[in-house]
DNA sequence: AATATAGTTCGTATTTTTGCGAACAACGAA
DNA sequence: TTCGTTGTTCGCAAAAATACGAACTATATT
């Protein structure tokens, strides 16, 4: 059963990707992604002043969101965009800011 | 002090809005007075599936966060869009998703 | 002045987020 | 096979977000 609501599945969608993207080391992982194709976590964690951990734990965040996707290369990982669901957020959320 | 981060002022503040429209409640009165000019928090509350309190909660993030303003229109409260701040959001998000 | 309307604020509870360090897993190299 | 590198997962703690109902404030109406 499903409460009523005005509320969208395209807009909760959108909120979601938009939630991902509330948070500084998210937003910074996923902008450098969408400009230079890949990097790995270990680039990220010289830079980016928390730990490793709290690091991993944000990737996976995005990961759950469906915006970027990891591929071993072991022993590293090369994260990438998820070129599909980040093309639907940018158009989700273009809706929005247009 | 600051502690060093490659995370600029811009990434965190195009964050805090991304974050404030991260909740499909929010997105949606967002989305409304983008397209409509105003409302008043009794019209949101007719078809929104939450408590007035809640909503109003939401509403005060709204503002906290400079996308919306609210002006007294006793007894009503006449919410709009701010301007100012939401074109500025929307320069910030369209340069991510560009 | 009493009442009705509109909305916020308060108090509280629950859940989620954010963050850390330690421990662990997976793999390549010595 | 032992060791180093890379990154995740676990356990925990603190803070923030989400949500509700009750109480309150402010204003307009009767």
């Amino acid at each position: 059963m499903e409460v009523y609501t005005v509320i969208t599945e395209k807009q909760k969608k959108t909120a979601r990707y938009a939630k991902a993207m509330g948070h500084p080391v998210r937003l910074y992982v996923l902008q450098l992604l969408s400009e230079q194709s890949c990097c790995y976590s270990g680039d990220l964690s010289e830079v980016l002043p928390i730990a490793k951990s709290t690091l991993s734990q944000h990737l996976k965040e995005l990961k759950d969101a469906g915006l970027i996707q990891g591929e071993i290369e072991a022993p590293k990982i090369k994260y990438c965009i998820n070129k599909e669901n980040w093309n639907e957020a940018r158009l989700l959320l273009g809706d929005i800011i247009k």
